[in-house]
DNA sequence: CAATAGATCATCT
DNA sequence: GATGATCTATTGC
């Protein structure tokens, strides 16, 4: 696999990444995230804004752990939670806006030797993801995401995000239809659309 | 099935 | 000192 043309596709750049943080979320379903040998197909992610978003690291303000949020987009946003597990987020909007997407699962591809890569602190473990890329540069390097060159055309199911205390009606999490690899497909639908390719 | 408890620690108050 | 964008095992119906 090259860069170019791997048979994953090409790596998203930054002008991907520099956009609305919903956006981002939405169209990220379908890509693949690649670690080293180890690939997995986008099929939950979470949308995570600014300061008006209280289940947002972002909304308490520029601290040491969030200042990636405010950074440039393209970049891994990796924090432990629970004493536990490790989520991966990355971080969009144009620099000194904050947001992020949550990935929250990935239908497995390659390498990941029968991990199910399910829920956002399992998904890091069976791609050998940590808080060392914490602030990688998602757009070159071992960790990237790829678009596939003939995206698949799947609906996209909206619903209020998982496990979370504040804001917990907004509609921002988002999941491929019919996936077998979704956390939880029983949560109350707010839309089913479809994506744009 | 659903509900609950416990593990475990970086971050912020 | 409390909290939390989780997961697993266990209990209870």
């Amino acid at each position: 696999m090259r860069s170019s043309g791997g048979s994953w596709g090409r790596i998203l750049g930054r002008s991907f990444y520099a956009r609305p943080t919903v956006e981002v979320a939405r169209d990220l379903l379908g890509c693949y995230l690649v670690h080293g040998t180890r690939a997995g197909r986008i099929v939950e992610t979470e949308a995570y804004l600014g300061l008006e978003d209280r289940a947002a690291h972002a909304s308490r303000g520029l601290t040491p752990r969030t200042g990636v949020l405010f950074g440039p987009p393209g970049h891994a946003y990796v924090y432990l939670i629970y004493g536990m597990y490790e989520c991966l987020n990355l971080v969009a909007e144009p620099a000194g806006t904050p947001g992020c997407v949550l990935i929250r699962a990935l239908e497995p591809v390659a390498g990941l030797d029968g991990e199910r890569p399910v829920g956002p602190g399992r998904l890091t473990r069976a791609m050998g993801i940590s808080r060392r890329h914490n602030g990688a540069d998602v757009t070159q390097g071992d960790l990237v995401v790829r678009r596939p060159p003939h995206p698949e055309r799947v609906r996209i199911v909206t619903t209020p995000r998982i496990g979370i205390t504040h804001c917990s009606d907004w509609p921002l999490r988002f999941f491929v239809d019919g996936s077998r690899f979704v956390s939880r497909v029983s949560t109350r639908i707010a839309e089913i659309s479809r994506n744009a390719e």
